[in-house]
DNA sequence: GCCAACGTTGGC
DNA sequence: GCCAACGTTGGC
């Protein structure tokens, strides 16, 4: 799961304990929260945009999906006219933070390991701020001395 | 800050 | 339902 960290880091999931994951407007985003996670799932929590880019650290789902209510508060930078009460379009899922990687794992990191070039993450041009991970990969990244440090 | 890649919108 | 135009994402 992306985020800018200026915005929500893995540091403040630390501090807070527990939060969730708001303001996700693209539909194959929502689905994976919506349709798919379910508690007691471990996610890697990944820094986009801001240098360094990469793993941050790890989450675990506490809440299954349900209405984001940010996306009918007007005065939310992620407003959107079409979702409601009635008619939630957007979904959230609660989080918790579980662990800080001690080294970030860099995207160009990622991209230098073999074994996990079919990793959504390090493909050309994607850009999608959730996406699912294999076990295998889950593994391998793992295994990696970063958490070690 | 640039811009390629992608998703969404809306005219037809 | 197509697709050009537009807006956004996110690596570089």
């Amino acid at each position: 799961m992306k985020s800018e960290p200026n915005l929500f880091s893995i540091t403040h999931l630390a501090t807070d304990r527990t939060s969730y994951w708001s303001g996700v407007r693209n539909y194959q985003a929502r689905n994976f929260m919506r349709d798919q996670m379910q508690v007691g799932e471990l996610f890697f929590f990944y820094h986009s945009r801001i240098e360094p880019i990469g793993i941050a650290g790890i989450g675990e789902i506490v809440r299954t999906g349900y209405p984001d209510d940010t996306a009918w508060d007007p005065n939310d930078e992620h407003y959107d006219p079409k979702s409601s009460p009635d008619h939630p379009i957007w979904y959230r899922v609660d989080i918790r933070f579980v662990r800080k990687c001690p080294e970030i794992i860099s995207l160009k990191r990622l991209k230098s390991i073999p074994a996990l070039k079919g990793m959504q993450v390090v493909q050309k041009g994607m850009r999608l701020s959730i996406q699912p991970v294999t076990p295998a990969e889950w593994n391998h990244v793992m295994n990696l001395p970063e958490w070690r440090k």
